[in-house]
RNA sequence: GGGCCCGUAGCUCAGCCAGGAUAGAGCGCCGGCCUCCUAAGCCGGCGGUCGGGGGUUCAAAUCCCCCCGGGCCCGCCA
């Protein structure tokens, strides 16, 4: 971990860090981890639970860190008191130093780790299957994939972000006869549903993929079932053209075995083979299309798509395939080619607690053996994935690779990595994360692309606007139109990325309309509004003369605790981006904001009469506004200077 | 049956990994504040057996064990 350019206040954190680490053998990362501020004010600001790890009377010791530190700063000063060595901040010497660190031209930001602990990154996120329009849970994985892609690059790191399209498979073969039995393309479709052409492509998704296991409920004789898969398509019937959906259905009624049709597509898919590798690719590219155009609405972009089917075709799965069978543990399940996972675990892990610790191996892990080749010679998802986990390092020459995938795929992840094992492959094995979230939910149910059930992002996105867009015009009776829907954007933007970023990532979301919609405290565009509050002060007072700011102004209790905390901002948001918790930047951005909100009602910056203070609170101004610019573009909240 | 995630105020959540100082926010509800840098704001009030029980410890929301509730995973699906 690195803090250099930290600013002064973390700096002076940092000392005391070093004192520690000579005096005591506290090392600085355990003092970053457990230094936190104190509960009430008479304690001092930060304090450090140093009774941990000394016995007795802290005092002595407390002393001569003291000593060392007051060689290096002068705003710090040390007690100590029921077993924690506490901090106490010179408010108006640390602001001298603040003058220091902004005459040489320091801006608060997120500070870069050295070029030497620079490392080469490589995302993967969103990877949404190509079969219907992006819904509000993919939105929570491509707003955590993003925010981790900006935070890394912003701490220094060279960052790659990969989509992965999953072409090959099940899902899309289930599109492809779907689209097979209309005979059109897929513009073609959309043009006649009159509908953004990944919504149209979902709803013939939607109904061949019902009509199917409508079909093979009757031939199981399960009749429950069936009504209620004929009610859902009742209702996707409505929702498009009643032809169309009639069509397909009747098609798929009229086919003995739908099952057998579409392992067949899906195995001509895989071998490459006309008119179906041009029909699908046609069907993915569409779509890509379409979540293109709303993953640009919220700010999401990528450096590669990778195609599951070149990763085929390029023959890389074949190799490692070669490989496992080369291996020793190849073995046979069900008649099929399987990789044996427990032999793996016992062979590289065995009782290594540490190991088991990095592998998160659940206690009493036995799982049957991963069939890597189904019996008619296609691949399963995982044995391409194995492949493409390996080509996430080589492509990039990665050293890290995260992959933000949901919590359902915990086991096939763990598989996978453990597959990386076997194979020898032990540097990529420890080095790929899977970066896990829970799914968003709706209100009693699962969302489910199959059954046609989703709220889309493209619909939350528009909904959220329209309300921005009242707002804007409530309050601003004489705005230009254009401008105003351009704000209104990115205030719906504001409010779904930050609401999908905030909670911990293993929150599960219970989704709720209102509840992103809303636009008040502990929101997105409630820190919007606050940035734009700490713009416009400075926009109206103008440039500030650093040589007459007053520093003892920072002795009025508001002003200082506001400039502490804007202070750590460069502390706590490199922690987060070195644990991978874009939600505590989350938090951290709320509590700057009421600390900001509740001094901004009382204490007058343009009217301030001193210059001296009047100047000294620009600077904090600005300071706070700095900070949160460089949150909320970690974040992917749009930066506004007008609301 | 086995495993994983979650359970903190009426609701949504932070704090738990790295045990300590009076458990923090927001929403909602009640009552106030716009001749004064944007009221998407601010001030005050109501509201908590930290799911339950045991254990470890000087100290437990935090660590360990058991139980309960919600979700997920254990497929020749992805």
């Amino acid at each position: 971990m690195s803090y250099e350019n930290g600013g002064p206040l973390v700096q002076g954190l940092i000392v005391v860090g070093s004192c520690l680490d000579s005096t005591v053998k506290v090392p600085l990362d355990v003092y970053i981890k457990l230094l936190d501020r104190t509960p009430r004010e008479e304690y001092g600001d930060f304090g450090f639970p140093l009774g941990r790890f000394i016995r007795g009377d802290l005092s002595s010791i407390v002393d001569s860190i003291s000593e060392c530190v007051s060689r290096n700063v002068d705003f710090i000063i040390l007690t100590t008191e029921k077993g924690f060595m506490n901090i106490r901040v010179l408010e108006d010497r640390l602001g001298s130093e603040l003058l220091n660190y902004v005459g040489k031209g320091w801006v608060i930001d997120a500070p870069k780790v050295n070029p030497n602990e620079a490392k080469r990154i490589v995302i993967e996120h969103t990877s949404a299957n190509p079969v219907h329009p992006l819904h509000i849970g993919h939105a929570r994985n491509a707003s955590l994939g993003d925010s981790l892609s900006r935070m890394l690059k912003a701490r220094g790191h060279i960052v790659i972000r990969r989509y992965y399209v999953n072409d090959v498979g099940r899902q899309m073969a289930v599109v492809a006869l779907g689209l097979r039995i209309l005979g059109i393309s897929p513009n073609e479709l959309a043009s006649r549903l009159n509908m953004k052409i990944d919504h149209a492509i979902g709803w013939v998704y939607a109904i061949t993929h019902t009509s199917i296991d409508y079909v093979s409920a009757n031939n199981r004789g399960n009749i429950n079932e069936a009504e209620k898969l004929a009610s859902i398509l009742a209702k996707l019937r409505e929702r498009g053209d009643s032809k169309l959906a009639d069509y397909i259905i009747n098609s798929i009624l009229s086919i003995d075995n739908p099952e057998a049709l579409l392992s067949e597509i899906m195995a001509r898919y895989e071998y490459g083979l006309e008119p179906e590798k041009s029909l699908i690719m046609s069907i993915a590219k569409a779509v890509i299309e379409g979540f293109n155009m709303t993953l640009s609405r919220i700010g999401v972009a990528f450096d590669y798509i990778d195609w599951e089917s070149s990763i085929v075709w390029s023959g890389l799965v074949a190799n490692v395939l070669e490989a496992i069978k080369q291996s020793k543990y190849i073995t046979k399940y069900k008649d099929t080619l399987a990789l044996d996972i427990m032999s793996i675990v016992r062979d590289k892990i065995g009782d290594d607690e540490s190991l088991r610790e990095v592998f998160k191996i659940p206690k009493g892990f036995d799982i049957p053996p991963m069939v890597l080749v189904r019996s008619d010679g296609t691949t399963l998802y995982w044995t391409r994935d194995i492949a493409y986990s390996i080509f996430k390092f080589r492509d990039s020459n990665a050293d890290i690779v995260i992959n933000v995938i949901s919590g359902e795929q915990r086991l096939p992840q763990l598989q996978i990595r453990l597959a990386l094992l076997g194979l020898g492959l032990v540097r990529e094995a420890h080095n790929m994360i899977h970066y896990d979230y829970e799914i968003v939910r709706l209100p009693g149910r699962v969302m489910s692309g199959r059954r046609g059930e989703y709220v889309s992002l493209d619909e939350i996105l528009d909904e959220a606007k329209a309300r921005a867009l009242q707002e804007i015009l409530a309050r601003n009776t004489s705005i230009d139109m254009s401008l105003a829907e351009s704000i209104a954007e990115k205030i719906a933007v504001g409010a779904i990325r930050f609401s999908l970023v905030q909670p911990g990532a293993l929150k599960p979301i219970v989704f709720d309309v209102e509840k992103i919609l809303n636009f008040e405290e502990n929101t997105g565009p409630y820190l919007q509004y606050t940035y734009a509050r700490a713009h416009n002060i400075l926009e109206k007072h103008g440039p500030i003369d650093y040589r007459l700011v007053d520093p003892t102004a920072y002795k009025d209790r508001e002003r200082r605790s506001l400039l502490i905390h804007t202070l750590m901002y460069p502390l706590i948001s490199a922690k987060a981006i070195d644990e991978l918790r874009p939600e505590d930047i989350a938090s951290y951005l709320l509590k700057l904001a009421d600390i900001f909100n509740r001094w901004y009602q009382r204490d007058s910056v343009i009217h301030e009469q001193n210059i001296g203070f009047r100047e000294a609170k620009a600077l904090l101004v600005k300071l706070v506004r700095d900070a949160l610019s460089s949150g909320l573009t970690l974040l992917g909240v749009p930066v506004l200077e007008r609301m």
